[in-house]
Formats: structure tokens, sequence, C-alpha cells
DNA sequence: CTGTTAGCGCATTCAG
DNA sequence: CTGAATGCGCTAACAG
């Protein structure tokens, strides 16, 4: 490992200490000119800004965080990166985030809130300005960690009572529940629900629960409840004739995902199955998909941008700027009628 | 702001001096316990590492990152989140490189290389262990940035002579050029290639050179090159309508994605078009829905996931093993023919 | 408005 | 194998 003192061709990194020699100034009117400029006067401002320029000055961020109080960095938590409702929320966090200076630290967890812990621990130890995660389902060690987190903490994805600190969603449950209605105001006597994986997806069985609920309000007999083995296409295909096979007169399916449904509607044209005439479908996400299949697809659209944006806001309203309290705000969720329910 | 002398409620995190002073060690026995624990004495070592899950320590990663010679932060740049390619990629990385104690930082630029620059720069000033980027195409002053940079670089998806470091990916234009030699292959005369944004996305403007060059070869009329406006699944039908309007006798088309061909296979079945018959399609990605439609999508697979796996590995390998030497890997492309052409 | 002075929490010398 | 001492590069009091 070479020592700083040797003779070197990697050039060094110029420094703070560099730029404060060339203009003439203190480390720390440099340090301000740069964070703070309006409280450094003009003249020496311009000084600072050339010659950070003239070298090529970049700030070690690693240094400024340990100086300061935090670092501009921002530990989001998503189940998974390949779902598209979650890339929506962290792309949309991201472009407003870095706008802002800050950058976003993800992990994944993979359904599995062990891992969410190991994660959430991880994130801690970077003293970040903020935590973002997933849903309301924690561990307890997690819930510890993040009740004594000394930055902000947002729950997204999901709306309930007593979020740990902030929370920004919409209520799983409504969104089942206007599916629920909506067949049985249908007229539908048999449906189903294909959820993936609900074992481990809290909110997808919240909407199963909620559409049950519902459903069965006027005396209906209780829908058939399915797991569908994953969140892909080919599964939805896989589910609807096994839940042809269990419940043969189902006339309507509700499906926890838009490919899930997506993949049914094609396995039904393959069964000769005509939609919605034999069988109604309803979806869940709006995808861009759902409106271009033949026919388009009926479907519950969630806010996922929309919880990005408000996401970020609220981050960025918070951090820095003491007044601005937690929040708990319902996004609120919307059926997307078309054609094949 | 509080100072750390005051009566406060909120507690402070623990520090390694603590672990040090109830283990009965001093603070650098503590640092080598948990970093380097065959360098310690057995006893030692149980004092400290009982003395540190009692307190519940963990350690500061920003005052490590700054005392010792990197930190453990990997910055991971891609055009999109959204886009299933990278996002598939991303999975696998952060999967491998969590497990191994790194932090992804990731940055999206949206296809815009001066961004692309803007996030180097900033991930940069983190003193990252590895940066990574989508592709080859960079402004100057990302290229100075990454040829000066002093941690390993890794350019993904991307195939070519010469990158500035490492490069692990496939060559998009010989992904073209399977597409055009298939189409000749086929007896059409007159085809297209409808590329999302080809301007500003390299990638796919190389597959479309590859397509028209193979396709032109024994002395076809070159191919119609369209440009759709996006790369959702609605631009597939809107691009479909525009090239049997400008060009009525088209036979069959490639599209620079699944989602676009997808579609195009809609819109057609509405315009009462039979594939392949009337016209065949061809996608690229092979994303999951391609083996799903009525008829399965023939289609061209990049090898997002091998990527991912590759260029983490590839980094875990570098980082600290000084032996380990920058790599230029063909990770290859494949035609999947299935039943629309 | 400015410069001086102290650390931030840890990794790593260097002596023992 | 261990402990004392030093400094990573910067920010935030503080006094002028």
């Amino acid at each position: 490992m070479p020592r700083k003192d040797d003779m070197q061709l990697a050039a060094r990194r110029v420094r703070m200490e560099e730029v404060a020699r060339v203009a003439g100034v203190s480390l720390a009117t440099v340090s301000r000119a740069l964070k703070a400029p309006e409280t450094v006067s003009k003249k020496r401002l311009a000084l600072v800004r050339e010659a950070a320029e003239r070298l090529g000055y970049a700030p070690n961020r690693i240094a400024g965080s340990l100086a300061g109080t935090s670092s501009p960095l921002i530990g989001v938590i998503v189940p998974s990166l390949t779902n598209a409702f979650f890339a929506a929320t962290l792309d949309r966090m991201s472009a407003i985030l870095e706008e802002a200076g800050y950058q976003m630290m993800i992990g994944q967890h993979d359904y599995d809130i062990e891992r969410e812990e190991r994660i959430v621990t991880a994130f801690a130890s970077w003293n970040p300005a903020a935590l973002v995660v997933t849903g309301r389902d924690h561990t307890r060690g997690t819930l510890a960690l993040l009740t004594a987190a000394t930055c902000p903490v947002v729950e997204m994805w999901d709306h309930d009572e007593r979020p740990i600190d902030s929370a920004i969603g919409f209520s799983n449950r409504r969104a089942g529940q206007l599916a629920g209605r909506y067949f049985a105001e249908g007229g539908f006597e048999r449906v189903a629900f294909v959820g993936a994986i609900l074992s481990s997806d809290p909110r997808a069985a919240a909407r199963a629960e909620g559409f049950a609920e519902r459903f069965t309000e006027g005396g209906r007999q209780a829908p058939l409840i399915m797991t569908a083995a994953g969140r892909d296409i080919a599964e939805g295909g896989i589910a609807l004739r096994q839940v042809l096979q269990q419940q043969p007169d189902t006339r309507a399916i509700a499906f926890s995902g838009d490919m899930l449904a997506v993949g049914a509607m094609f396995e039904a044209a393959r069964l000769g199955l005509s939609i919605p005439e034999d069988i109604a479908i309803m979806g869940y996400g709006d995808l861009d998909i759902a409106a271009c299949t033949n026919p388009p697809l009926t479907t519950i659209r969630p806010p996922h941008e929309k919880i990005g944006k408000a996401v970020a806001k609220h981050l960025l309203d918070r951090i820095g700027h003491d007044d601005a309290g937690r929040e708990n705000l319902d996004l609120g969720v919307e059926l997307v009628v078309r054609a094949t329910a």
C-alpha cells in the first residue's frame, strides 16, 4: 500500500486544502463557499469557485458525512427490483432525490423479512439521512432498529393506522374490496382470486382478504383463493387451468397482478374461452399492457409513481426542516373498467 | 442541534470505544477482532465479540471508509430502472454483492450521457470500491473521470474493442445481424426494423445497423428503419400502423424490444392480420411474455442475468486481489425461434 | 463575514 | 500479539 509521501505516479485527488491555498483563503471559507454560498462575500466566493474549477476539485463525501451531522445517503428497501411497481416508484424517487443531491442506496429482500432486517442493519450503519422500507410487515428487530433510528423513516406502499414514523401508500385491503364488490355487483355466483405467493406478500394477501370480504357480503359463496407459484406471466395460464379444474363453474377471476391476468387471457384464448363472455378477468396494477390487450384489461390502479413522488418530496421536506412532521398518507386506489370484466 | 454532552434522551449510537472498554481491551484490538479475527488471540476475540453483541454494536461505515483505503460502496449506473433488462441485471448484481458486504449505489440517466457524467462525478466522490456503467457511449468528461479512476471500472451490456477498463456484455450489432440474416433466409423481400428512440439508445442503434447490414447482403432492398417514440407496449401498435402505411408491402418486422413486438401483435389482431402469415414479427429481449403470446414470439435473447452475475463476480475478484486483471467478455446472444417468424 | 480550533469514528502505523 | 498514537478530509463551533 503506497504511502502518500512516496513518489507516486497516480496524482492524489485534490483536497479542499489545496483549493484553499490556491484561492488564498482558509479551509473553512472554502467549505462554506461550497455548501452555503450566501454566507461568504462575493469576492471570496468567486475566488474559491474559480480555484475549485481550475483544480477540478470534487469534495470527498465520505469525509463530509463523517464530520457533518448526517450523510446525503437515503436507504431504500423494496421486495424486488424486477417488479414493475417498485421499479416505477424507485424511478420517480431517484429522479427527484438525485436532483436534490441525495444518493439512494437500494436494497432488495425478495419478500423475506429476515433479509430485510439485515439490510436495514447494514443501511443504518451508513448514517443515512432517511430510511424507506416497503410495507408494514417487519421483524421485531427491524421494528426496533427503525423505531430507534434518528433519521426519518418512511413505510411506503401501504396505508394503515400507526406507522413507525411516516407512511405513504394506499390500502391494499380496499383495493381488494373494489374487485370483490365489482364482481358481486356483476352478478357472478362463483369467482376466484389468484394471488402470487400469498404467504410472503402481505400486500397481496390483504387484497385477497378485502376481495373475499366484500364478495361474500351479500351472502354469496366464498371465493376460491388460489396461490400462484410466482408473479410471472406464465403462472397466469397455469393458474387459470387450476382454477377451472378445482371449480369448473368459475365465471370470474381476479388476479393479484396484471401479468398473471394477461397470462390467463392468453391461455383462455388457447382453450377457446372467450373473455368476458365465458370468463371475466380482472387484473391489478394497470401496467401499460393492460390498455393494449384484446380485449383491454379491466384492472385496479395503485398509485405507483405517485408514491415515489410523494415519498421523495416528503423526505426532502423533512430532512433539515425540523418543523416538517410525520405524515400518514393514503394515496387511494381506483378501479379501471375496460372490457375483460 | 443538540451537543453530545447535553442530557439527551436519544441514546447515542454505541461506538467502538465502548466495546473496547467493556471488553477490557484497546480500540485497536476491537478493530482487528472485527476485521481480521485471525490476528487476535482467541481469548480476546471472544471478549470483543461478546461485548459487541451485548452492546448491539454496529460499526460506522462512514468512519471506516474514511480511515480505510476505500469504501464498500459500488456505484452502478443504468439508463433506466424501469427497463426490465437492466432491472434483471441489477437484481443479480445486488444479490451477489449484498451477500459479500457491498452496497450498491444505483443511478439512472434516462439515456442522457450528460446526466451520466453528473452521476459518475457524484459517485466518484464517495470513493467507491468499483464503478459500473452501461454501454460504451460516454461524454469526454465521463471518459476522463473513468480513466483516471483508481477503482475498477466495468462497462456492461456492450462488447467491443478496447474498453476503458473491463467490459462484460455482448455485441448488439451481432444481435441485429442475427435478425437480419434470419429474415433474409426466410425469403422476405420487404422488411422493417422498429427501434425505440434510436437517437439516444446506442445499443438499439447498433442492432438496427447490424440488421440492415445482413439483410441487404444478398442484394436485397434496404429495410425501412423506423423510430418509435418510446419503449412501451402501446408504441408497438402505433409503429405497426406507421410501417404498413409507409411501406404497405412489408412482410416482416423486427422490433428493438419484446414489448413493442407484443404491442404490434395485439394491434395486428385488431387489424385482422394473422401472424406470421400476413406479417412476421421478431422481438428482442426474450422477456417472460415472449413464450406466452399467441402465437409465441420469435425473439433474440441477450444475456441479461448472466451479465449481472458476471459483473458481480468480476468485481469481487478484482477488489482486493491485486492479481486479478481486467476482462473483456462477450457473453453472446442467441436467436430463439418460436412461431411469429 | 472570516480564520482558528476541534473533533467525527475508525484503521493503521509503530513500538513494545 | 497488543496498545498508544496518528490522521483520513471535512464541518461546525467559536472568537474575532
